[in-house]
DNA sequence: CTAACTATGTTATCGTTGCTAACATATGTT
DNA sequence: AACATATGTTAGCAACGATAACATAGTTAG
């Protein structure tokens, strides 16, 4: 990905200082994990002073909370992108939903992380929730389309929240390097294709007997 | 459980420093989170200056790493202890682990994070993974018990994984507050249950035909 | 018993960090 | 031109992790 490559200032304003930031956050963030990641990096790298991002965010943790928001808001694309790309409401959309959270997951770990993480979010973490929902709810018409089902009903929900539990499980198993631990060689797409069949209650017939 | 209760030292020397210090900061992290712990804040508690814990631990991240690791120890003994409630190698045996798994996690939120980070434990990831194993291995032989397996087999391996991914996955989502964005409540015990009997292969006859 | 050694404390200090206060400089509006 | 606002700067704070130099206790050898 981009490496964090900036442009100086030319004079004693900015410009866009406060996108700058993001994006430096950004690819600070991934080299180095979100608590490698410091405000003076940011600024050296903004080529701007210490105190100049408290302009624009109220504090680190407000920083990392745009870049986790943004990041759920590119995963929720990304698998409507996937998911778009076989029939729609079947086992394999819903795999390559899957995948493309796992996928997401490896990409882009550190930001991940901050996705899900409670802390270094204080006070944001309904609007952060908003943005997460928005992403679920992705995956939940897909299982209504796979149900059958013309809206978000409570077996859809049921239907889900499984299928989100096994592909959260094994992007952080992924990302923390565990996938050694089972002592055999985890294929990762195979993985999800499988646990996705087993969890997922049996489909109604399609159309007709 | 034990809030941090400490003696102070009497003399010049404290006695026994090194377990002091690892059972502070395992309250001060469950209380703070393991980045709201400090070496300070441990040592305040110790009633010791705050050079005196690098005698006893090359760093803060050493210190963390002994507390991670007593964690993955209890949790794979709490499994086996569940585990031994249940007809052994039953879907019952195997749900027991992982509702102590995710049970674990809840109650230690902080030092489960510990336990599967990458980061806080440079230099020592290899020897966490071999405790981590030790755990694991509760569950591979519980499985190879369902499948009638006298040993840890292929396929006793390709079971467990999925059983392992989606307790984790739980864990994860339900100490980051998520199980209010599925937007329905979650029986963390029956949603065990449930992807326990999905993700298991079916059994084999337990004896005779 | 005492001298030497080792283990384990202390104090002093350093560099880094997140952040704030007080001040400086652009930009835009009237 | 005068003022208000947005957005920078410098200086300085307290807390942190860590190291170096020094102090003291407990242990062992002669």
């Amino acid at each position: 990905m981009a490496k964090a490559k900036i442009q100086k200032k030319t004079g004693y304003h900015h410009g866009d200082l406060r996108g700058q930031l993001i994006s430096a956050a950004r690819d600070l963030i991934e080299e180095h994990g979100p608590d490698g990641f410091s405000m003076s990096d940011a600024c050296r790298l903004a080529g701007v002073s210490n105190a100049a991002p408290y302009r624009h965010f109220k504090s680190k943790e407000d920083l990392l909370t745009e870049v986790a928001m943004d990041g759920l808001a590119r995963l929720g694309a990304q698998m409507e992108q996937h998911a778009a790309e076989y029939p729609r409401g079947t086992v394999q959309s819903l795999a390559a939903i899957g995948r493309t959270y796992v996928q997401f997951a490896m990409r882009e770990q550190h930001t991940f992380r901050l996705m899900f993480s409670t802390k270094s979010h204080a006070g944001r973490i309904e609007e952060l929730k908003t943005v997460g929902r928005g992403a679920y709810g992705v995956l939940l018409r897909e299982v209504a389309r796979y149900l059958g089902e013309d809206d978000i009903t409570e077996e859809v929900l049921q239907a889900a929240f499984p299928l989100w539990t096994q592909v959260h499980g094994l992007s952080f198993l992924a990302i923390d390097g565990k996938l050694d631990v089972t002592a055999f060689p985890v294929d990762i797409d195979q993985s999800i294709l499988l646990a996705t069949e087993r969890l997922l209650p049996p489909r109604p017939e399609p159309q007709g007997s």
